[in-house]
DNA sequence: TTGATTCCTGGCCGATCGGTCAGGAATATG
DNA sequence: CATATTCCTGACCGATCGGCCAGGAATCAA
């Protein structure tokens, strides 16, 4: 095999695909293994045999924005504040408007995110983000980008009807407003 | 009796309390009948006794803040579009602080608020106040607006270490500067 | 063709879910 | 005191939950 057998990698996509869109219209908690088997039309069991449980197919449904958000940070360590916050705001609301499927689970499971070790590092980021953003050490300015980070996810919950260019030109307005900045 | 008799009402309150609080940190339908009588010092047939079902327990934890927004609806449909406006701010906030328990409860069960057709009201109480606060038709600043609500209600969701008046400011300075008014 | 490996499934398990019901304790009423 | 009403509960129900396992089908290697 040149790379890994293709039928294993399909059936797993499509599993986690299929559990993205039902973890965002019903909830973590609400959706069971045999929705998900049923969406991805395979049986419960195959889910079983991909994913080590339920929790693990979370993880794989939020792990390409884990990666790009560890990136985002990476990338933003190494500039200086401003343009850090600059590179923040573009960027953010690029991941925010690409992965707004995968914001609504994650919303969805951040109370119950405490007991699943395996995401802290994922609210590690994000937390790391904010200060990016806030572009200062000032409580309020770092607040207020916490606000802003909750409008912007808030606001990809509940965009089903709106276009990528139109969330993205709400979200980046938004942000400016709060943080200040020029348009 | 001269009013309706104490020990009903006393059960009711706390079943309806406890509910709340975990609704509020495990979310909705990860919330057992079992969980609240357990947390309300009563058995599940007790719970079910005197709500009939989930759903009705649902219900009655979201009832206050329902008539409150109603509420707050009322009054500013009699006021001209700026002073609606104004009071729209002033009172939202103090409502989302007041009542961000609630908030957090809200916010799990409106994907599948569909389903649930004694909401649909509240739904469209939220609509109406986006009106308001966004003072125009414009549909960017009714776009800023929804961002402005997203932003407040996920802030007080995760304001678990921030006291009422941080929060009331902050919220206050997010929607102005959200909504470009003065301070 | 044969044997090994990968992928998948039906059937089953114990636990828990929301919900029902007959009846016991407590309280009010006479 | 007796009696009626309110309040509560244990036991139970069918359904569904997440998860496990033995083994069948399909593919690959020889």
């Amino acid at each position: 095999m040149a790379t890994t057998t293709p039928v294993r990698e399909r059936t797993r996509r499509e599993i986690v695909q299929q559990a993205m869109v039902l973890f965002q219209s019903k909830g973590y908690s609400a959706t069971s293994l045999q929705d998900i088997a049923t969406a991805a039309g395979c049986s419960k069991a195959t889910v079983l045999y991909h994913f080590n449980g339920k929790p693990a197919v979370l993880s794989a449904v939020l792990e390409p924005s884990r990666a790009a958000l560890a990136e985002l940070n990476a990338a933003a360590a190494e500039l200086p504040p401003a343009e850090a916050q600059a590179l923040a705001i573009t960027r953010f609301v690029e991941l925010a408007v690409e992965f707004r499927g995968v914001v609504n689970v994650l919303q969805d499971v951040l109370p119950t995110i405490d007991e699943m070790p395996e995401f802290t590092d994922l609210i590690a980021a994000g937390l790391r983000l904010t200060g990016f953003l806030a572009g200062s050490d000032d409580p309020l300015e770092r607040a207020l980008a916490e606000f802003a980070i909750n409008g912007l996810l808030g606001e990809c919950r509940h965009a089903g009807e709106r276009t990528d260019a139109e969330l993205h030109t709400l979200c980046d307005t938004a942000l400016r407003r709060i943080l200040r900045l020029p348009d």
